[in-house]
DNA sequence: TTACAATTGACCACACCGGTCAAAAGGAAT
DNA sequence: ATTCCTTTTGACCGGTGTGGTCAATTGTAA
C-alpha cells in the first residue's frame, strides 16, 4: 500500500510524516491544508500525491502510523508487574513526557483524531478506535496493588483524583512552556512539583 | 458605539448574540462563518453588518459581553465572606453549572478566546485580558480560612488539587452528556457524586 | 402620500482548497 | 552520448466559501 512510501530515505519520510502531523494537529482534519504539508516538508504537491492517494488516506495512514508508535513506546518501557500506582503512573508519565520532547504535536494530533473527526473520515477512525482504545487504556489500571490504599477508602475515586492531578499537572507545564521565550518544558521543575504533589497524595491515600 | 444594535426587541438581540457566540465557540475566530451566523439567527446578512461594523467588532463585542455577564453572574451569586474553601468552591460550581444551563456554549467561547485568538484579533484581546483574568481569578481564593486544614500541609497545592478534581469532574459530566442521546447533563447524579468527592478531599486535607 | 428607518439577498472580488498532469530533472546502463 | 525509467516539479483546474456591499424592498408612523 505505502511502499513507495517506504522507499524514500528516512529523512525524507520523517520530514513528511511530521509536517503533515503537525498541520493536522494544529488546524484538525477539514481545515488542514496539503499546501501548507507541502511547503513545511519541503517538497512538491504532486510528490505527496503520488505517495498517497489522497488526503484522507494520508491522515489514517499518520493515525495508523502514531498509534502503533505510541502503544510501542509505551509498553516497552513500562513494568507491568509494577503493582505499586504511584509508580505505574510516573512510569507512564515519563514515557509521555519523553513522547513529547520528540514530537511536540503528537498528543495534539491524537486527540484531534479522537475528538473532531470530520464526516470524511470519522466512519474508518471509529473502526480502528473500537480495537484499541479502552484495551490499552485500561491495561494501565490492571494488577494495581490495592492493600496499600487505607481501607474504607474509595479507591476508584483515589485512582482518578491521583490521575487527573498528574493530567493537570502536565497541563499546566505545557501551558507555562507556551508562554516561555523558546517554548521549551521545565523538565526538572515540572518533576520536583510532581513529586511534591505524589508525596501529598500518597499520605492522603496510603495506609 | 452599538446603540442601534440595543434598540432591537431583546428577543432579536438574544437569536445574534447567542447565535454568533455558538458560532465562534464551536469554530474558533478565522472558520467561524457570519453566513452560518446570519442562518442560525435568522436574519440577513445585511443587517448583521448594519449593527456591526465587521466580524472583529462582533467578536470583541461577545467577548465584552460575556465577560461582564459572567462576572456579574458569578459575584453576585457568591457570598465572598464564606471562608470554608468547600462551601466557597462549592458555589462557584453551582453557579458555572446554571449559567451552562442557559448558555451551553459559552465556556467553549471564554476558551477559544482565551486560548487561540487569530492574529486578526490577538492584540486587542490581550488588551482586555489583562484587565480581567488574575484579578476575577484569584479573588475565589481570597479570604479562605487556612486554619481547617491540617497542620504542615501544603495548602496551595491542597487547593489546587481541590480544584482540579471538581473541574475534572465538571468535563466528565460534559463528556458524557455529549454521549448521551438528548445531551443533557445528569446534574442530579454529578452533584450525588461530586458530594462524594469533596467528603473524600475533606477527609484527606481538614484537620 | 410621503419620508425615513429597518431589512433583504443577490452579488462581488478574492483566497484557498484538493487534486491533476505534462514536462523537467536525475541517475544508471548501454 | 543516448536511451530508458523513475522521481519530482509546480502551474493549473474547477469548485467552495469567505467577509463585506448596496440598490432595492418592506414596514411604519405622520
Amino acid at each position: 500500500m505505502f511502499s513507495k512510501f517506504f522507499n524514500l530515505d528516512i529523512e525524507k519520510q520523517n520530514r513528511i510524516i511530521n509536517a503533515a502531523m503537525k498541520e493536522f494537529a494544529q488546524k484538525g482534519y477539514d481545515r488542514a491544508s496539503t499546501n501548507e504539508i507541502v511547503k513545511e516538508a519541503g517538497i512538491s504537491k504532486g510528490l505527496l500525491f503520488h505517495y498517497f492517494q489522497n488526503k484522507k488516506q494520508l491522515f489514517l495512514f499518520l493515525y495508523d502510523y502514531f498509534m502503533e508508535l505510541l502503544t510501542n513506546e509505551i509498553f516497552k518501557k513500562i513494568d507491568l508487574s509494577e503493582s505499586d500506582f504511584f509508580l505505574r503512573i510516573q512510569q507512564v508519565s515519563i514515557v509521555k513526557m519523553d513522547l513529547l520532547k520528540d514530537y511536540p504535536e503528537l498528543f495534539k494530533f491524537v486527540e484531534i483524531a479522537y475528538m473532531e473527526s470530520s464526516s470524511d473520515v470519522k466512519e474508518e477512525l471509529d473502526k480502528r478506535k473500537k480495537d484499541f482504545t479502552n484495551l490499552n487504556v485500561n491495561r494501565i489500571y490492571e494488577g494495581i496493588d490495592v492493600t496499600k490504599f487505607k481501607d474504607g477508602l474509595d479507591i476508584t475515586k483515589a485512582l482518578k483524583i491521583i490521575t487527573w492531578t498528574i493530567e493537570k499537572l502536565g497541563e499546566e507545564a505545557l501551558y507555562k512552556a507556551k508562554l516561555s521565550p523558546h517554548h521549551e518544558i521545565d523538565y526538572d521543575g515540572v518533576f520536583k512539583e510532581y513529586k511534591e504533589y505524589i508525596k501529598m497524595l500518597k499520605t492522603c491515600f496510603y495506609k
